[in-house]
DNA sequence: TCCGCTCTTGACCAGACGATCAAGAATTAA
DNA sequence: TTAATTCTTGATCGTCTGGTCAAGAGCGGA
């Protein structure tokens, strides 16, 4: 008889932790980078010992690369919700006001991931040429398609989601640098969806 | 009589080799970042021995903040050069080209920035809110200016700089996720430069 | 209650790394 | 040539850090 191969079951203790670890981990990650970030800061953070925590993350690579799984789906959400259907104008002006929101609310996230670009993204680099590459030219043919209607100004609809995700990033990456130069007024991310979605909507219209 | 403080008078080795230190630097601090680097890998690229670099710069940091300093100057250069009796839109569109092939071709340069202010800033936080916020300020109010003139489309100058800033950088910093979705063709950046400029112009062009 | 499994931890290890030092080699100025 | 100064390096130190291990504590099902 063959013996069924064991079904890894979670525990309740083990999707508890796991749930603090990843927490930990992306607020550690994203301050100090990987090799910056040492596995002991993430444990005591979330309030285990070291080996404890790597009792469920054997390696101290396993907990980042589940921390860059566990918010990439959530990041391009947005991306995936622009609707062929929609008024073009309408649809990218909201793409930009989720964006820059989500920068706001979770700029953390924001500066894992550019941390991890900007070293070369290792760890995500298949992602990014598979089912990221795949999800953005699906959006480009759209707006392709939106441009030859004459619905949109002509712009090359890959540099153009480019802009927008460097223009809304931009807030949570460099903050240090907004806060430098704009003062850390409470509407100055107002003031930047303000801005952006201006200089999008007049960039885009067609004449 | 009184002794003449000793004037550090630099050695013709001396000048060569922090020249040869710094130029490592870069390349090692922009790939790994400070935490990533090691003064050895710095080192070994140009060709001294770990005591024999720290005979020139004490400290790993000394290096690091050396080789910011040292291009911090020219990256603001552009800026600097916006002429507030030029063309408005001609101006801003000198910028935006300029921008993109300074990252283009120094895109070592602009990820050293992007990870130190990614992750804090605290080597140069200092000259953010003095000299590069004083720089802003003065040409904002140039923007303000042609905008109150009816010469510019009225977007919030400093959200402008940082929107012109964020776009042109993002393919310096995020260079494998262009890649990844974008292709690496020749003509990737040329693309970028026409879409950027005319979304800017179009955008700022008054109605 | 008992037993097997999961969970937790103090102690420890090996390697990496920043930094120091003493001593010798090279360079420069006279 | 000589002497002072600058430059170079092998060896070494102390610390930090990712990861291991063995042993014990806690938990849940029968």
């Amino acid at each position: 008889m063959v013996e069924a191969t064991t079904i890894p079951r979670k525990t309740r203790i083990q999707a508890q932790n796991e749930e603090l670890i990843l927490k930990a981990a992306l607020e550690v990650f994203s301050a100090y980078g990987f090799r910056g970030a040492t596995v002991d800061q993430i444990a005591t953070r979330c309030g285990l010992s070291k080996p404890n925590l790597l009792y469920y993350f054997r390696r101290k690579e396993d907990i980042y690369v589940a921390v860059l799984e566990h918010t990439l789906h959530d990041w391009l959400e947005p991306l995936r919700n622009l609707d062929p259907g929609g008024e073009p104008i309408e649809e990218i002006t909201r793409y930009i006001r989720t964006k820059i929101r989500l920068s706001r609310d979770n700029p953390k996230a924001s500066r894992l991931f550019a941390n991890e670009i900007l070293h070369g993204a290792t760890a995500i680099g298949a992602y990014l040429k598979g089912p990221l590459k795949a999800l953005v030219d699906e959006k480009a043919a759209i707006i392709r398609g939106w441009t030859a209607e004459g619905r949109l100004n002509a712009l090359d609809p890959h540099h153009l989601i480019f802009a927008i995700w460097a223009t809304t990033q931009h807030y949570a990456d460099f903050e240090p640098q907004v806060q430098a130069v704009a003062g850390h007024a409470p509407d100055v991310m107002r003031r930047a969806e303000e801005t952006l979605t201006k200089l999008f909507v007049e960039g885009l219209r067609p004449r």
